[in-house]
DNA sequence: GAGCGTTATGGGAGCGCTCCCAAAGGTGCG
DNA sequence: CGCACCTTTGGGAGCGCTCCCATAACGCTC
């Protein structure tokens, strides 16, 4: 009776066994290797089918050190996940550039404290090998954590400065100067802001290449600060509207906050570009519905997804070797709001 | 010189060794063991801590054939994960049902056939405790796989015959009915429907009860087939409207559907409801803010996902009990569309 | 046909952990 | 004071796999 206990899936052994080889020729025909004669391969292959054979992970994983999994992780609410389309288009670029490579991706959220301890020994070593970070929070632990583990790991967006990870950023500040340039050269003269959340550097660099633009003007910077969120638009813009009537123009850090300005703009009875131009950022696909349809930054956000897993890749593979950040160029998309 | 190649984390052995216990005590503090007494407690936490010990899941999974992971996936591509509000509520209820469990939550999206093969065996136990499947079409193999390597699944939605697993579903049949049931007798006398894909059992239970509806009123059927997409329901609804200009009342399969169908519909010069009544299916969250605001079947999605968890639990935990499987009730929420 | 290089093969060692058993130490009671 | 019993402890065995080394088998050449 050598029958392993009550079906507990077939080991190597067995399909060696079956196969009538040596384990080490049955795991060479797991594993590709060529050293092996046909007769072996065949043999093997076909012990692998009868017993539906699937090699254990973990028994393979505690051997190379090494797992094939790379986790994709995204400190939000499943609400601003699936809210809003920037992820989806990320998630998208990383799933085509994924699919080159011999590893397999997992997305997790976290935005609740509570789930944070079990992510955080699942994602040590052993477990991933390696993890790309999304909309990462200034008071973040998590890749301090992660470098202290010495997980290879990329972020998508530029981190605050007391972070070494690699990152994938997109030129904010240049794009936010170039909005708001469109608008100074169009005419505007009294050029409102609402920015993004600032913990957050995508939010602080919009900022930024607004009070940029706006240098050598001798305008005042007119600032409300908002999260990117649609709703937040609506107040920061009545906000606006009540410190400072004359506005002419709001460059928005996003194109959520882009339309709720222009919902409360229309409720204030000011027109579109007409009155007040509006400028958004993200090019997101509403922006080429909403009415008039919105002027906005372009950012290519398939493309940071992508060049993020490169990245992972090389630092997997080659561990010695630095990579550089990457900034992705953003460019102005003119349509009928400003 | 007994220290390890070069900088491997710290082992148990390594931890039992500094703590100046064995590795048994060690093993037992780490997984909370009482019998254990405070002094050598300690002694191992405090060993844990300096060294920053973290265990090996490998080497755990590979003796107690357990992972503690549980997987959802979602057979769809990223663009109907992210575009569809349905997939975030069921995520928001697995989330929070996942909270009150010992295990990880792991997502993954495969539409794409070249991904199906590394998941495949990602899924296979040893790596996996159990998975959570959405969306399911009927020719997916992942079922038959599933059942054929005993790995515990429960699926959202009830599947075709041939599946054997425990689900998940809404009374799709028995809402859809409702909502025809108001549209006749609210004196509409020309109903017809835009169904779902007719490959998902959610398309064809609501068709089917549509049909149900009608029965007994002598009306002819009125029916084009959608896919649940905005654009599908345009289509359909400009389909309809030309075989039978008379209609009075579309029910759509979806909300999505319905937002498309008004927006035809409108087109056409055709008032909703006044000359036209549309109900939707979903009551997804734009439901609420369509112009008029779309009368629509609730579904309790954020329940589904939490009541997939506990079963899945329970089919992790006690594998020898049957568990039988849920059917959530719908209800009609009538606003403004009909 | 002896000697050489080359390719194919079997199986021991060991990855880091949990499980379990045997032994040591401590306590209480007659 | 001795014995039985309970608590605490150490460490061997083994999970299923890959790596690697020693050996076997084969094919040449001279």
């Amino acid at each position: 009776m050598n029958r392993r206990s009550p079906n507990r899936p077939p080991t190597l052994e067995e399909v060696a066994e079956r196969a009538g080889v040596g384990r080490g020729t049955a795991s060479r025909v797991i594993n590709g290797s060529v050293q092996v004669s046909d007769a072996a391969r065949n043999a093997v292959l076909q012990a692998v089918e009868e017993l539906g054979y699937v090699p254990n992970r973990a028994a393979r994983s505690l051997v190379t050190q090494h797992t094939d999994v790379v986790a994709l992780v995204v400190s939000e609410s499943e609400d601003r996940l699936f809210g809003e389309p920037f992820f989806a288009q990320v998630v998208r670029g990383v799933t085509n550039a994924m699919a080159r490579t011999p590893r397999q991706l997992l997305l997790t959220m976290t935005h609740r404290e509570a789930d944070r301890g079990r992510l955080n020994d699942y994602l040590s070593r052993q477990h991933v090998d390696g993890v790309l970070l999304l909309s990462l929070h200034d008071d973040d632990p998590l890749p301090g954590q992660l470098t202290a583990r010495g997980v290879p790991a990329v972020l998508g967006g530029r981190p605050h400065s007391e972070v070494t990870l690699p990152f994938v950023d997109m030129d904010n500040e240049g794009g936010a100067a170039l909005a708001v340039e469109h608008l100074i050269s169009s005419g505007r003269r009294r050029v409102a802001s609402i920015t993004g959340p600032v913990d957050m550097s995508a939010g602080r660099q919009r900022l930024e290449g607004y009070h940029q633009a706006l240098v050598g003007h001798d305008f005042r910077p007119l600032v409300e600060s908002g999260d990117f969120s649609e709703n937040s638009g609506r107040r920061s813009a009545r906000a606006l509207l009540e410190r400072a009537p004359d506005l002419d123009a709001i460059f928005c850090a996003s194109d959520q906050m882009a339309i709720g300005a222009m919902t409360e703009l229309a409720a204030a009875g000011r027109r579109v570009p007409d009155d007040v131009a509006v400028i958004g950022f993200d090019d997101s696909p509403i922006s080429r519905h909403t009415v008039p349809s919105l002027t906005t930054v372009h950012q290519p956000v398939e493309d940071m997804g992508v060049r993020m897993v490169e990245m992972l890749g090389q630092l997997i593979e080659k561990p010695a070797e630095a990579v550089p950040d990457v900034v992705l160029p953003t460019h102005l998309v003119v349509r009928n709001s400003a």
